[in-house]
DNA sequence: ACTGTTTGGTTACAGATGTAATCAAGGAGT
DNA sequence: ACTCCTTGATTACATCTGTAACCAAACAGT
């Protein structure tokens, strides 16, 4: 039962991102980067910690001295779950529109459009019978 | 001086798709139509809308005996906010990256995927000198 | 054993957000 | 003119978020 329904503030992200980065870390890693990277108090950072573990998002290993925290949540699934999200509630649920909201903004760089095409284009060409 | 950095809750996005779909509009009309689309109590809906308008995003008119108010902030800079946001946040604000994830969810229907390459196809094609 | 430092947990608090009750002014009916 | 309904404004309040102070257990040094 997956209940991959969490959902993530924006300070969340911040401390998921150091978890994915790299987990298991210590609570001192953890905080310490917070610290550095977004300047927060290690309380803070510690508090986040807590909130996304009583979430699921993350655990905790308490064994030896040094505590362990890791995302259980996994990166993908949290994008995901904000594109759906996001998508939903600006461009009904269309990445088409997005694009081409984005295009029209003039928004996208030559690259990106380039990196888009080619990306597309290899979808068109195996989609025959997928 | 146009300081287009309003940031509108998931709330008050409801209230504007509702301006943006027609407006000015009644008090009355807002009103009536939130509670049937969203529910809402009337103090609701006026609640929001004052927000709104403190933020810019709404303007009144208390002309004649009904007010009426209009979406200031329009629909398309709204949504570019959002996907900047968005975007910036869960996928280092690359688009691609964007529809990377979502062809590897399987998150993209043939026919999203189709319209996607169409429009990046003409993009390409007309890039030359852009 | 005693004291000072780590380190994690608990409590706190202000501001944002969702949601609505309550109040007050303007009209409509009689 | 008096009462009642409409309609907008004000006030209220719980929850969520960001942020951190404060407290207590564990550990280290002497």
């Amino acid at each position: 039962m997956a209940k991959e329904h969490i959902n993530l503030t924006e300070a969340e992200w911040s401390v998921m991102e150091c978890l994915w980065e790299h987990s298991p870390r210590t609570g001192r890693e953890i905080t310490q980067e917070l610290e550095k990277i977004a300047g927060w108090n290690r309380s803070t950072t510690l508090t986040l910690l807590s909130r996304l573990e009583a979430k699921g998002a993350v655990s905790s290993n308490s064994e030896g001295s040094k505590k362990t925290f890791s995302a259980v949540l996994k990166r993908e699934d949290a994008a995901m779950r904000e594109t759906e999200d996001f998508l939903s509630r600006v461009y009904k649920g269309s990445v088409s529109l997005l694009v081409s909201a984005m295009t029209k903004k003039k928004a996208l760089s030559k690259t990106e459009i380039q990196e888009l095409y080619a990306m597309l284009k290899e979808l068109e060409g195996g989609e025959e019978d997928a």
